[in-house]
DNA sequence: GGTAGACCTGGACGC
DNA sequence: GCGTCCAGGTCTACC
């Protein structure tokens, strides 16, 4: 069945999917580079993995799934998606913002703004944990084998899973995380968030909606084992709350070639280099021009 | 509150 | 092919 839903504007699909490198991990599949379509493997309530198809579509985003759905599964699958692209994010007060910023005013005409998302926050926390201490290969390969290991399996493509619910990952002990799904160090603190959410001590969903002033909310993340400020921060923009910079030694370098004249900085001139975009601070990090840096500038 | 060392893996490098 | 070194954030112990 096919559904369509809309956005609000400007939105432009291959925009949210191409805003960071989630798009690259399980159970996403971008269907080509341009990201004008994707797919990704979501578990249901019944436990039945379907595949959803994203596409772009007049007004905002189609959702096709090759599968009979009840009515209630289907507007789960509505809010998952209305989640993972933000399609309501009303970014007006940004774009007016950094219009005359130079690296910043290609944003509103490329309606960029929109950060790719997990449907779940356990698992943006679970990504984003692996993402930690780690080359980007190192992240996608602990990610595919989360899915392949744990994940509900795609009926009919025995190749694809969904990513497993904390209740599926708690069942599991250190000793598999570690060695099996060679998650390293990792393993207790993806472990215990999992453990944690199963048992009902943590409400992750509860934090999408929270209304707890961004320092408080950051506070909550901190709490979490494996979780420092770099994760904290990459996490507060995933909720939509930009006060804080992920900084990580892509941050110190590119903002140290921006400003520092390639000299070692640390976070806090990171910080300071941002300062002025106020609570939009963590967009205008994220969606800055760098590419001259990438083209060797 | 700040800092040093450990954690784990994969890639780069030298032999 | 093998061994060594290093990068990548966070935690814990210590000052």
């Amino acid at each position: 069945m096919k559904w369509t839903l809309s956005a609000r504007p400007p939105f432009f699909l291959p925009a949210a999917v191409r805003s960071h490198g989630w798009i690259q991990l399980a159970p996403f599949h971008r269907e080509d580079e341009e990201g004008t379509a994707f797919t990704y493997v979501r578990e249901l309530d019944s436990g039945r993995a379907v595949e959803m198809r994203v596409t772009g579509a007049p007004g905002g985003v189609s959702v096709e799934v090759d599968a009979a759905l009840t009515q209630d599964e289907q507007a789960a699958l509505s809010r998952d998606v209305a989640w993972m692209l933000a399609l309501d994010l009303d970014l007006s007060e940004f774009y007016e913002l950094v219009r005359d910023e130079p690296k910043l005013a290609h944003v509103e005409r490329r309606a960029q703004g929109r950060v790719l998302r997990s449907p779940t926050l356990f698992e943006d926390i679970v990504k984003t944990i692996l993402t930690t201490n780690t080359a980007w290969g190192g992240t996608k390969r602990m990610v595919s084998a989360v899915v392949s290991q744990f994940g509900a399996p795609l009926p009919g493509d025995a190749g694809r899973h969904a990513f497993p619910g904390p209740e599926r990952l708690a069942t599991s002990d250190e000793e598999t995380l570690r060695n099996e799904t060679r998650l390293g160090y990792r393993a207790p603190y993806v472990l215990a968030l999992a453990r944690a959410v199963a048992g009902g001590e943590l409400d992750l969903e509860a934090y999408k909606t929270s209304d707890l002033p961004t320092p408080e909310l950051r506070k909550e993340m901190l709490a979490l084992k494996g979780v420092g400020p770099y994760a904290a921060a990459n996490l507060m923009v995933l909720l939509g709350r930009y006060d804080f910079l992920p900084v990580d030694s892509w941050a110190l370098k590119v903002v140290s070639h921006e400003w520092h004249g390639g000299q070692p900085i640390g976070a806090t001139e990171v910080e300071a280099a941002f300062e002025h975009w106020g609570a939009w601070k963590g967009l205008a990090y994220w969606f800055w021009d760098w590419s001259y840096l990438a083209e060797g500038g």
